[in-house]
DNA sequence: TCTAATGACCCGTTACATCA
DNA sequence: GTGATGTAACGGGTCATTAG
């Protein structure tokens, strides 16, 4: 959107003396601004003078501030309108919004910052809690392994299948022993006591059958 | 359709004011 | 007096629009 250069065409159209005047003057603010940063550099006589000039009053931020609220882009109208209203340099508004919205956009990524590591922090700490639960459980496994290992080395093991104390897994037996006993189907049913380290599972069904 | 001119905007920087 | 911080202003670059 350029509602500036349609406003100066219209006004290039219709009130040509006008648009002279415009122009002359925006001739005059640039090589102004050109001329302004070559005397502000090192000590130049008039200084004292400007830098009083420099800082815009508490009542003209408090407008600008409310200004910005509203709409943080700055069409040419409103910059004109706010412009006379402090009675400053539209320039001046316009640069002022453009610091304004630089101010904003470092405030807003700070911000940002902010949420992402507090997730990221809590991602850090579930994930430190996850592999401990990881080596907890493959202890845990180990454990059942060396009982499984016992209990076929004594060769009694099979005695126990039935028995709440033990972890021993049917679906390690082979089916057709498992059929001797009356018990096709079971193969894929894995017992775990309910005092055993998965919590409240007694039966379970280990696959879809 | 192409191109130069123009204005708005953004980004990085500078200069200055203010404060601890 | 001095370094840190905030902010007004600048310069250069990009992009969209427009006129020729």
């Amino acid at each position: 959107m350029n509602l500036y250069g349609d406003e100066m065409g219209l006004i290039a159209q219709y009130y040509p003396e006008i648009y002279g005047q415009v122009v002359q003057e925006e001739g005059v603010e640039k090589s102004r601004r050109k001329s302004r940063r070559k005397k502000s550099k090192g000590k130049c006589g008039n200084g004292s003078e400007a830098a009083g000039k420099r800082k815009l009053s508490q009542e003209q931020v408090n407008l600008l501030e409310t200004s910005f609220e509203n709409e943080q882009k700055l069409e040419s109208e409103r910059k004109e309108k706010i412009a006379s209203e402090l009675g400053l340099d539209p320039r001046q508004v316009a640069v002022w919004f453009q610091n304004r919205r630089a101010r904003w956009k470092s405030k807003k990524l700070e911000e940002e910052y902010s949420k992402l590591k507090a997730k990221h922090d809590c991602t850090v700490v579930e994930k430190c809690r996850l592999e401990n639960e990881v080596l907890t459980l493959k202890e845990q496994v180990s454990e059942a392994e060396k009982e499984i290992q016992r209990l076929l080395e004594r060769g009694d093991g099979f005695s126990s299948i039935n028995s709440p104390s033990s972890s021993f897994s049917m679906e390690l037996l082979e089916p057709t022993f498992l059929g001797g006993f009356g018990m096709e189907g079971l193969e894929n049913v894995l017992y775990v006591p309910q005092n055993d380290y998965i919590n409240g599972l007694e039966w379970v069904k280990v696959y879809d059958m």
